[in-house]
DNA sequence: AATATTTATCGTAATATTGCAATAAATAAT
DNA sequence: ATTATTTATTGCAATATTACGATAAATATT
């Protein structure tokens, strides 16, 4: 026991799940806000700007392209990671759509 | 090794991090997600709703609670429990200021 | 008072996550 | 070719999460 039971829930809670957790770690928010934010989108920059290893980032990484939020193209022997464009539209629908799911009523609580 | 290390984020990104994670599992979602719809906000449904048992779902909504997602009244021998508005309109807001920190631009990959 | 109903908490087992050192892999520079 | 540079992977160790049975706590019902 202690496994997470996706058979139980539909389709789409799975999705959103996933998708929240892949963000929900201060490290990937700040990856995803410095991918964001610089233009040239060449990393590696990454290890010096949070202070974490390099193995670290790079697992973090991982974890934003396997979830389809980033994507990584080699450069050389580095690589540029950015925004899935696609994909993050999707996933702002997505969890808009969600979070947007409620409308205060005054007749609870 | 192995905690997850807060003290070398900001604030603002340890924030949204514990935000999401809050609701970052399907049971969570499912739970959110029947509460919105549900008008009368009686609860204990939810542990036949779902598929878990009573003790994990109990554990489920205290996490939605400690994040300030939802509230709970205590209504004679059951609970009440219902979205937070408050807290819910900050969670959109702060979420969205995130999601839409991302502006498209071809200069990259 | 005794019993039922409902939710919370405790204890525990299984699994997942986080972080890092060490090392591999792959290209660039000398 | 050899040496740097950069990113990925492997292999741990420490913690955290998920789930559930058992039990407690608190109010309703009889």
């Amino acid at each position: 026991m202690g496994v997470t039971r996706t058979e139980i829930f539909t389709e789409e809670q799975n999705r959103i799940a996933v998708l929240l957790k892949a963000m929900a770690h201060p490290a990937r928010i700040a990856i995803l806000q410095y991918i964001m934010a610089s233009k040239t989108c060449i990393n590696g920059d990454l290890v010096e700007e949070l202070g974490l290893a390099q193995a670290t980032i790079s697992q973090h990484l991982k974890e934003l392209k396997t979830a389809g939020l980033i994507q990584g193209t080699i450069e050389g022997v580095s690589v540029c990671y950015c925004i899935h464009p696609e994909n993050w539209q999707l996933l702002k629908e997505t969890v808009g759509a969600f979070l947007n799911g409620y409308v205060p009523n005054n007749e609870c609580c």
